[in-house]
DNA sequence: TTGTAAGCGTTATCAG
DNA sequence: CTGATAACGCTTACAA
């Protein structure tokens, strides 16, 4: 079916010159007399030829591919961050080998034993929870990293949210609001981003001189029930924020259980800017994270070190979050 | 950093054996002496060493390599194969370069040429609006490929929704709750799927004797104030099905800016079973693709060829959509 | 059973 | 300015 494609070889032999010159032409080498040059492209064009990029990985040993590894990919959080990481990728003429760990630390190694038998050149990784950062390095061995969302260790580049000031921030807007008991909802706390969201979260609230109230949950059906539960147990709790899309969901979810059983208006903010968002009633406050610097931050980095010349100094991209008003929260404003 | 890593041939010298040896050992060769085969074991896990893909590639002419082209990559019904893909492919021990044309042929053409480059060994596609068959079969140049979601041209595999049972089924639950006028939204009607969509949904109102009405738009923004509009128009309509997740995110929002300007009761189904129809008052009845089903399957059919002795008879996987019986649709049942 | 050698398609090196 | 040649790391004949 597919006849053996034509190599540098056939072009050469075409064009009646050596298999250098083709190499040269196609890498715009230096200087090639004008006629040779043209006879080599019209070899190229009547061939077909296109040049085997395993082979030219092998001989050059960089793979011009970077390996993206990431906890899932269909949560929108994630999805976006890939989306942007495929683009900007493509951009720059690189190519993304996509795995998934479902934040389990030993599929991540499985994972990313197949990206080091792949020689891919870098690796953007959010690793999963309970990764020993000494172990990654090892795993890693030597190819550079960015980590993205959570942290690997001081001495790799980073993109990561301001994941303390944005909870504060939420915090913040709901107290500015009057709400004095303030709950915060999340499943899998351990997760570096959540652990940093809830110590936000309770700074502000001990900077306001009250107590915290959490809502954990190992996953998020629970985390639903969990909520739902806080809610009937504490008939004063009167506000929530959640820390993540799927929490967001949950709480949306608790909230209306508990509307159902009886009248009973419950403030929140949720986080990250999802698409249900504006569509239920009333339009969801969130703190929204940007996820189109996270992906293309993530490249841009990751390219810069694997092209450097000398050594670029560590970069820590440390990214802001949006408070986006609507009505949740409590404030008039209406989507 | 990476000071280069062990090859083979370390590995024999270290456990005095030829190349080959190792390589037999490493693919589980016939047989082996115990004893050697003891010394290449140890040899290999004191140097640490990994074989190397690329090499194997260039090698075996076999990359272990899928390509997969989408239009978009964090819309949800993609995201979701695309997560069902990198798992099925991962299970089956192989790799996935992800790559998305933005319902563009040009970028698709660019994407195809470097999965050309890049030696996958075969790709699953989604063809973009406007793709030339023709065209694509040359670009794929002998390549194997599953089409997703869209047609490419009788001779491949194809994994696709029953489009016309799926919008005919809808249409029909509508018109057995009573409503004579209904009307059906899609942006990008030139789209395969929507086209289909539209000829259930219209045979459908045929067989009823009722015509049809149609909101159409070039994007989502518009589709909801052309929703919004044809609301406006006819009083008499009370009854909407849309044709994908962002054109029942557009209706949602048209059904509710319609609501705010005066009471009006609306019905809907939407398609693809988004986060938010269960969120939003009344619950969104959906039509469900089987997003798991369309990943898996379409690693299935693409691995089956590709590793195949005998040529295998060509697979059409037509996969049924599902009813997800909400509220929106008039049935009293309530999530 | 095991080793030797050729070659997958490129490109860097080094003569011409 | 251009052409032969030698790797890159692996596997598959073919010998031994």
């Amino acid at each position: 079916m597919r006849s053996s494609r034509p190599t540098v070889l056939d072009v050469a032999r075409l064009a009646g010159v050596g298999a250098s010159t083709v190499s040269r032409c196609l890498r715009g080498g230096p200087h090639l007399r004008p006629e040779v040059q043209e006879r080599i492209l019209r070899a190229i064009a009547e061939l077909g030829y296109e040049p085997n990029e395993v082979a030219r990985s092998l001989r050059g040993g960089r793979t011009n591919t970077i390996g993206v590894v990431f906890p899932h990919i269909a949560n929108t959080f994630f999805s976006l961050c890939i989306q942007q990481i495929e683009q900007e990728a493509t951009r720059r003429g690189w190519t993304v080998m996509l795995l998934s760990h479902q934040e389990s630390v030993a599929q991540q190694s499985k994972q990313l034993a197949v990206l080091r038998r792949s020689r891919v050149d870098g690796v953007i990784l959010t690793p999963a929870p309970g990764s020993d950062p000494e172990q990654v390095r090892k795993e890693l061995h030597g190819m550079p990293v960015v980590a993205l969302d959570r942290p690997l260790w001081t001495g790799v580049d980073h993109v990561m949210l301001r994941n303390r000031e944005a909870a504060e921030m939420a915090t913040q807007h709901l107290l500015g609001h009057g709400y004095g008991e303030i709950a915060c909802a999340t499943a899998s706390p351990e997760i570096y981003s959540f652990v940093e969201r809830i110590a936000g979260y309770r700074a502000a609230m001990a900077r306001a001189g009250l107590g915290d109230e959490l809502i954990l949950a190992e996953d998020y059906t629970r985390l639903r029930a969990a909520a739902g539960e806080a809610l009937r147990r504490r008939p004063t709790l009167r506000a929530i924020i959640s820390l993540s899309n799927m929490a967001t969901f949950a709480v949306v979810q608790a909230i209306r259980d508990v509307k159902h059983e009886g009248e009973r208006e419950v403030a929140m903010i949720g986080f990250d800017d999802v698409d249900f968002a504006t569509l239920v009633e009333p339009a969801i406050t969130v703190v929204r994270q940007p996820t189109e610097a996270f992906g293309h931050e993530a490249v841009a980095l990751l390219v810069q070190r694997l092209t450097e010349e000398a050594a670029t100094p560590l970069q820590q991209r440390l990214l802001a979050a949006e408070l986006v008003v609507r009505a949740s929260c409590g404030c008039a404003y209406r989507d």
